[in-house]
Parts: C-alpha cells; structure tokens; sequence
DNA sequence: TCGATTTGGTTGAAGTGTCATCCACCCTGC
DNA sequence: GCAGGGTGGATGACACTTCAACCAAATCGA
C-alpha cells in the first residue's frame, strides 16, 4: 500500500504513512478553517483586517511607531511587493503614512497614526479572546508545549539550508533573525501607553 | 491578572499567558511559512496551484470524476463563490468541464478531464516529498499523533455550535459530516486506475 | 394551483497576494 | 569622478478570495 511505481518509468513516490496522512488532513483542515474564522472574525467586528493587525502590531511594538518598510517585510516575513501594496492601501484608509528616510534617500518609513493606534487598541481584545476561546482553551499544556515545539521544528526546517526562500530572507543575505528572543524587544507586548497588543499576535 | 469584568467601562483584556504566546507566534510563524512555501512548490514544479490540487483530489477521489459543484464546496469548506470562480477558471485551462445535472434542473457537475488527470498524477509525487520532507521528517511519531489530536481539537471547536460558520455548514442546516472516516470512501486513497494522489492532501 | 421560500449556482466588484519589471539611490572600484 | 552593480521600494498585470446581489429551478404551504 505505501510503495508504488509512478508515471514513468519506475519513479517510486514516498507517500505518507497513514498516521502522517492523518495527521496531515487534519492540520490542513484546521488551519484553513482557523484563519479563515480569524480573518471574519477580525473584520467583522473591527475596521481592520488580519494583515492590517500584523502590520499595526509591528508598528506598536515600537517606541516610536515607525519603521523602515524592508524592516516590516522581514519581521512578518511578507514579500516586498506585498508590503508595499498594502502599506499604500493602508495609508489610503489613514492607518499609517509613509515618511521619507533623510539617512537613505530611497527608504522611507511607514509611520503609525492617531488612527491606526486607535484601529488596533480596539481590535486587540477581542482578537485575543477568540485566539484564546478557539485554541488555547481547547489544550492542556502539555499540549500547548507541543504546538509551539512541532512549529518551531518545522518553521526551522522552513528557513535554514536551501529551503529558506526569497522571502524568508527578504532579499538580504544573512538569514534574518527569526526570534526575537527574550528581551528582543525591550518591554515585549507593552506598546507605547500602555497599550499591549501582544506582539505577534497574528502572521 | 486573570478575572475580568466586561465591556466597555472596565473591560479587562483576557491576553494570552506567555506560554501560549510563544506557542501562537510560532504556529502562526510556522503556518504562514509553511502555506508559502507549498503554494511556491506546487507552482514552481507543476502546472497547477494548490487550489486546484484541493478541487482536483476530490475529483481524482470519485469513481467517475464528477462531483455536483456545491458538495464540493462543502468538502472543501469553500465557499460557494469561490468554487464557481475557481472551476470557472480551471475550465478555461481545460483541467475540468461542467456538465448539467439533469435529475436537479438548477445544479451541475464538475467533471474531470484528460488533462486534469495528468496533470494532478504529475504534481502529487513531488508535493507528498514536499510535505514529508518539511513536516514530517522533522517529527517523531508523538509528535505526529500530538500534531493530529491539537488540529482535531481545535478544528472540532471551529466546527460546532454556535461558532460554526455560514461556510463550514455550507449553507445547508445539518452539521456537514467532516471526517470522512475511515471507509467514509471505499478505497480510499486508490484512484481510478492505481493513481493515488493521497485524498486530502491539501485544503 | 399558485405564491412564497429555499436551494444550487453564477456574476461582478472590490480587496488581497504574487511575479516581474522598473527606477532611483547608494556603494564600490578604478 | 564615474561606470557598474546592489539595494530599497513602487508599480502593473494577473490570479485568487470574499461579499452581495442575482437568477432559475425546486419545494412547500394553503
């Protein structure tokens, strides 16, 4: 049942064993259905979306609410093309504004606004409730150990060796610094005035 | 740091302990990459999207290559929308044809082809390399029945009651049978003639 | 039998992500 | 000082997703 012969000649696919097949229906089912239960919820009651959140978060999470946009591309580790289109989208809706860099005259920033911090410290609350209600109160601890050490390995396996992608290392050359360890953001999840949006909630 | 009282007026946040913090920034770190990465793969390696591997699993998975467009949808947890658009495109590049149903004047089949044939029996081999490779050559066997249990917890909360979405229940009132269990498809796995594309593989 | 409702499915518009390309600026070596 | 390459970022085209609206066939109720 696991060997077969394929297509041409005698190509020998490695299928998954049953348990990892298994295994791997229900991962990709719940994942599915998690983001897109996280996207609606998100947008249903707040004015922002998912993406809008990471972006706000990143922009939070520091003192002075700005950062470079190659920055941000690496840190949600979104591709520069897509941080782009969404920072303009954004600055359209008055979430954030773009600043020229005076030390790179081809950089520029994306700032936080009035608008955005209040767009986010209204998302916030609810988003953690439903991240908690949906996961974490369905999980022992044990098993929430699980989770973060079976996403560690595999995200490690994502981006080290020739399987780091374009993105994964933001078109840069050193393999971008994945974890903020402890201490990598000083007062990490303590946004400006008080303002906690726990860092990374989402993407 | 944990009771609350609620909205508005006092409203104390219930934010994630840090345990589950870690855990649900590397699993969102994790998922994101991962969903990436296989998108790019099956991409990059074939002629078709993941999207169309989902669709084309199904079809690969039914005696007679046919499925009625909304019970796809429900397997899928699509929605309806996005399997008419989507098989409207995989029509225009001739992987499927729709055909009338005519015991229901108003439905319609979603049919195989020749060419889709081909062309999902092309990329499976590489996307369950893929998929082993990335997760579960970096996993020992309790990690995998972990990795299992977690989705089903999570993707059971997601499913029932009275979270359980407009798509998730697929506009119909009784609560979609979900796992289709084991001989939920007699042979399952085995396609028509011996392809096994690995039902479920993705989406 | 006929109107109201539900169901299966399509359509169009708007938001989002990806890819390839492009441009302006920085940096290096000569 | 300047030619060439690398880097930061924007842009346009295209594929994909969602939402809301729509339509026609089926079903239900009186």
């Amino acid at each position: 049942m696991m060997c077969q012969l394929f297509p041409y000649a005698e190509r020998v696919t490695r299928w998954l064993e049953p348990e990892q097949q298994r295994a791997w229906r229900a991962y990709v089912r719940m994942q599915g259905e998690l983001n897109a239960h996280l996207n609606r919820q998100m947008s249903v009651d707040s004015e922002i979306s998912m993406a809008d959140f990471a972006v706000l978060v990143q922009l939070t999470d520091r003192p002075d609410g700005r950062v470079r946009v190659l920055e941000l591309a690496r840190y949600l580790h979104w591709e520069k093309s897509r941080i782009s289109h969404h920072v303009a989208r954004m600055e359209k809706r008055g979430l954030v504004r773009r600043e020229n860099c005076s030390s790179d005259g081809r950089g520029s920033f994306v700032v936080l606004t009035d608008q955005g911090r209040s767009a986010i410290e209204a998302a916030a609350p609810s988003h953690a409730e439903i991240v908690r209600a949906l996961v974490f109160d369905q999980l022992s601890d044990t098993e929430v150990e699980a989770l973060r050490e079976i996403s560690e390995k595999i995200f490690t396996r994502l981006t080290t060796g020739e399987c780091a992608s374009v993105i994964a290392r933001g078109d840069a050359d050193d393999p971008v610094e994945v974890m903020p360890e402890e201490g990598g953001c000083p007062e990490a999840g303590a946004g400006r005035d008080g303002v906690d949006v726990q860092v990374g909630l989402l993407e």
